[in-house]
DNA sequence: GAATTTAATTTGCACCTCGAATTAAATAGC
DNA sequence: GCTATTTAATTCGAGGTGCAAATTAAATTC
């Protein structure tokens, strides 16, 4: 239990309007009061620290109301840009991925790698990162002494409280403390956190759950990947570990237990094609999905059939976890959905035959197809969210 | 996002040291002040007002210390056991049990009733179930005037915050505003609660989980059910829904959709002897597992296959369970586990086999054989956590 | 230019927690 | 049996927080 102070309280309430401005894009401080159920003085208190702080600015024009209305006018504020910046990435197997945004999400600049990482030991990692997001600071025309955070979002059971990568398909070791080594070597706090929490918490802030404080989303990728939003939170599970659905188990076969990364991965679905020269060549290139999409429009049976049961096999999981957790919204993401219409079409029959009757309708399944960018965006969101909730320097006594 | 304001503040510390009394028995200031980290000062107040409210007492002996230590002694408190009175419930196919409790959540009377209700219209249950909690009550020697709180535990898909019954295997009618009706038919604030969710709350105060705050446990019935403990609070999923674990998918199966209910439901394991008479006698009076028992000790094979069957289903589903939340420990409980050593062998064969490397030794499994009553007290914990929580009368400014 | 209307700030108050000082209640030593 | 010592608990004053009411600010209307 939480020990409440008025520290606490105040911290509670900066976050909550301050969010409120990030979110309702311009906004009066009346209407922050209406949404946030404080009064107008707390409220007034409030915006004039984040004023001072310079986390907030303000707008003379802009009332979208009716012209004409009497009365003074109502000031409107908005998030500063410019209050800080931070990075964020997508690290895969194949590429990697990276942002530079302001205070507000806003991308400026952003650096593709393809480098097949996979299996490289921790410190040419390390090595690649690093220069990936130097580079993409360079490229923003700042330098790393301006950036306020990092976020790095990979695949993997990542322990977010202290930054431990407990497994990963991308790293030999296990148990590493990789936040501590890029901390300092960017000399930058580094936050690292599983990729499916980072889209998660972007499609929150710029993407399809804007309007929502529960949600689910479903990465897939080459590792399966799940993301709850809880009360517009993360829930990162008990232990704080993020959650690796690819080992979930979908039954057992002929040759022992079944799971889903086995029927759903990218690897069991493309493995179906290791005969082939050029195929192979280009999943080493970390282009298989874009293959295998072509291939599959050519009407390759063996693919066809790899897909179906891929899409099969998500549908039932998918409606597993609407069964425990009830929400409004399913957002699927991921290279995956590349597969196109067999993958799918399969994974809603599944689903539908699946969902058990007394939840039939209260979720609703989305699909995107958002690119890496959004990925490294929500990392960003992930670094900015942290920036949001921390107190700042200024909120101390008044002056 | 709740708007924080010092009647919050003080409810949550107020909450925090109440709960501490209660957990840590007859407890002085000085160690209540180490518990929570609240100073001296603010324990002392708080601890005054809930002893004007009368819902902690005094006790001057007991400070269990080394004797002869210097310096005052410490004042030990502990919670009142007269400051209010609840019902809880068990609410069965077969059965029904209440208890009264106190509001240390010490049983003072007890009730079973061996009736079948499965499947009654609405005012027949409702019949039954306001004559077992005035029956119990006056068992106690007490009035429903005296009750504060009454907490219906039963089986199925169940609205906390409204009350709401989505579905349940003991009612024909779905959507029921059952936490309403039986609050007018009693006069007392009633709360319907899933079964799953009670017991959970039980074990956290009473049973098998009072030292952890995550926790996940797993109910075997007639139906399949799930509490989840995030944070010392029950999880009640995204719409507040409890989870039904019965409606979980293994798999395809030749037939279609196999679901959890369909190998280890109690019907599904007793379903296979649907052809002797005495035993179909036995499942109408609620005593099947009972019945199974000896059966399987009496090497009915096809009992046995049943009850192997039944195990592995419920094994994977744990081990997919710890995947999606990795809980320190695991706690199953209900009438299922009766089917003793063949059940649970392939329960524990199965998990061992199904719970991926990477979380091997994090979840502890834990069987409980607690009898009905335990339930009951489970639901009276959900009642009385509401009571603990909510403000009281004499909160208000100091005289 | 005065009246009206609405926004935002200032003022005064009640409440909360906390550190320091004070009071309370026991033991230890002589 | 008295005082010194030790520890527990309360009291006091300061600083922070939010809110309602009163006040000031800035526009439109007539």
């Amino acid at each position: 239990m939480k020990t409440a102070d008025p520290e606490l309280m105040r911290a509670m309430n900066r976050l909550s309007v301050l969010d409120t401005i990030r979110r309702r894009g311009p906004i009066s401080r009346v209407e922050i009061s209406e949404r946030t159920e404080l009064s107008t003085t707390t409220v007034s208190a409030i915006t004039g620290s984040l004023l001072d702080d310079g986390l907030i600015l303000t707008r003379h024009e802009g009332d979208i109301r009716n012209e004409a209305v009497r009365g003074r006018p109502r000031v409107m504020l908005e998030v500063n840009p410019d209050a800080a910046r931070v990075v964020g990435a997508k690290i895969a197997a194949s590429r990697m991925v990276f942002v530079v945004t302001n205070f507000r999400g806003d991308v400026l600049s952003q650096l593709a790698l393809p480098i097949r990482i996979d299996r490289q030991p921790i410190a040419v990692i390390a090595d690649l990162v690093e220069d990936g997001v130097r580079r993409c600071v360079v490229d923003a025309g700042l330098s790393l002494e301006d950036v306020d955070s990092v976020c790095l979002g990979l695949p993997g059971v990542i322990e977010h409280r202290t930054g431990h990568i407990r497994s990963s398909p991308i790293f030999r070791e296990i148990n590493i403390d990789f936040a501590a080594e890029m901390s300092t070597r960017l000399s930058t706090p580094t936050i690292v956190e599983s990729d499916a929490h980072a889209i998660t918490l972007g499609h929150h802030w710029f993407g399809k759950a804007r309007d929502l404080e529960d949600m689910v989303l479903i990465s897939l990728e080459q590792t399966l990947g799940l993301g709850v939003l809880h009360g517009n939170r993360l829930f990162r599970g008990a232990g704080g570990l993020s959650h690796n659905l690819g080992d979930l188990v979908l039954g057992m076969g002929p040759q022992g237990i079944v799971r889903l990364s086995s029927q759903a991965g990218e690897s069991a679905i493309l493995g179906e094609q290791q005969t082939d020269g050029r195929f192979a060549e280009a999943v080493r290139l970390g282009r298989g999905m874009t293959h295998v999409q072509a291939l599959i429009q050519a009407d390759d049976d063996r693919l066809i059939g790899a897909a179906v049961r891929a899409g099969e096999a998500v549908g039932l999981t998918i409606a597993n976890i609407v069964t425990l957790f009830a929400p409004p919204r399913v957002i699927l993401v991921g290279s995956s959905l590349a597969l196109g219409e067999p993958f799918l079409n399969s994974l809603r029959d599944a689903y539908a035959l699946a969902i058990p009757p007394s939840l039939k309708g209260v979720s609703e399944l989305v699909f995107d197809d958002s690119t890496d960018d959004f990925w490294a965006q929500g990392a960003a969101a992930v670094a900015l969210y942290e920036l949001y909730e921390s107190p700042w320097s200024t909120t101390g006594p008044a002056l």
